[in-house]
DNA sequence: GAATCGTGGAA
DNA sequence: TTTCCAAGATT
């Protein structure tokens, strides 16, 4: 395979295509082969993979690659699973209410993946009839889809030739060509040389390809001890030819978490309790919580003991013994919990009151959840 | 381009 | 206990 002739007005990627340094022992073609066939070999079956031959229901796949994004299959399965059977079309997942589509994707993270699931569900039912587009730029028109479920939702779900990059691919191309450039100023260069050895045509099986590319960096060319002896691209893998494919990829260094702190409260009344419905945007955005004061940098603020002020009903309170901790993506956070008991069920703004045998139900995310269990554990004293 | 945005499992 | 990381998108 031989570089292109240059033209006049290219973009970045095409300048890029011509300086990209091809130094395997093998072609492209013998490449997409090998691992087509090893695919064949060994494909696993997962709730939202068509079965060999078989068509696949693009909102499904849709639906899977959403769910998928920064998420293990295994946290995964038992969402798809539910929301399949409760929304089998995007029709009714579009006509769904959002805050039942929000509890149904409580525990799964990343909630602006849930907004704009339902956002999108509207847009392809009311945009488009119902059918998903099967053009690349069509798709990554909807919201949450970007570059690589685009891509993917065009190659699994219509088999169309697209270029698809996920974590997997990005470990499986800088290893098989020893890339020393990191992550993500890579990129570009890791799309280029998987282009090269994806499928060109329908008939080469775009979506098969794709999914092979990704079942392998997820079962052989893993992260750490990587099963090699099973890899069909060993003999062409220079990382492997080096001994070093953990090496690759490279990675800028990633900053330190900060730590948070706040208090947050449980406030009951009877056999009710009090929860917060999160403003739309932002961290958790559109979740049930509880109330609580701000979450202060910990390294930059006192110890401030001012939950007082952020009470969000008066009544007895008492402070639980010990405290909670979850790690987000970019910070940790310790929570102190008051219980309140108040007289009079009182509607609050942006507040509501549930059963508190209810609570399990109530689509909190899991920060609150560990909140939750603490309190009911360590509060039952009174 | 850098920050933001969750969670649970593995080492 | 801490760190890493998993089928990324958005701003």
């Amino acid at each position: 395979m031989t570089d292109r002739p240059t033209k006049q007005g290219r973009g970045r990627a095409a300048k890029a295509r011509d300086t990209v340094d091809w130094t395997l022992p093998v072609d492209p073609d013998a490449l997409r082969t090998t691992l087509l066939d090893w695919y064949d070999r060994h494909r696993r079956t997962l709730p939202w993979r068509a079965s060999p031959g078989e068509h696949s229901d693009p909102y499904a796949v849709w639906l899977s690659e959403i769910m998928l994004q920064q998420t293990t299959v295994a946290a995964v399965k038992g969402y798809f699973e539910r929301f399949l059977k409760r929304w089998p079309t995007v029709g009714d997942l579009a006509a769904a209410d959002r805050d039942d589509v929000l509890n149904a994707w409580a525990g799964l993270g990343y909630y602006a993946r849930a907004r704009n699931l339902h956002r999108c569900a509207a847009v392809v039912a009311d945009d488009h009839d119902g059918h998903f587009p099967s053009a690349v730029p069509d798709l990554k028109a909807l919201p949450g889809v970007g570059d690589y479920t685009s891509a993917a939702i065009a190659a699994i779900a219509f088999d169309t030739p697209a270029t698809v990059v996920d974590g997997n691919v990005e470990r499986v191309i800088t290893r098989l060509f020893a890339l020393e450039t990191p992550l993500p100023d890579a990129k570009p260069d890791i799309r280029i040389r998987t282009g090269r050895i994806a499928p060109d045509t329908a008939a080469r099986r775009p979506g098969d390809f794709a999914q092979a590319m990704m079942d392998l960096g997820a079962t052989v060319c893993t992260p750490r001890a990587p099963k090699c002896l099973l890899c069909p691209w060993r003999d062409a893998c220079r990382a492997h030819a080096m001994g070093e494919e953990e090496r690759f990829p490279l990675k800028k260094p990633k900053k330190p978490k900060p730590s948070r702190q706040c208090t947050a409260f449980w406030v009951t009344s009877g056999d009710h309790v009090l929860l917060e419905r999160r403003p739309a945007k932002g961290l958790l955005g559109g979740m049930p919580g509880l109330f609580s004061t701000p979450w202060i940098d910990t390294d930059t603020q006192d110890m401030a003991d001012d939950w007082q002020s952020h009470l969000p009903l008066s009544g007895n309170t008492r402070t639980l013994p010990g405290t909670t901790r979850h790690t987000f993506t970019h910070f940790h956070l310790e929570t102190r919990v008051i219980v309140v008991s108040v007289k009079v069920v009182t509607d609050i703004e942006n507040g509501f009151w549930i059963p508190l045998h209810h609570v399990e139900e109530a689509g909190l995310p899991t920060v609150f959840k560990k909140m939750a269990v603490h309190a009911v554990s360590k509060g039952s004293g009174t």
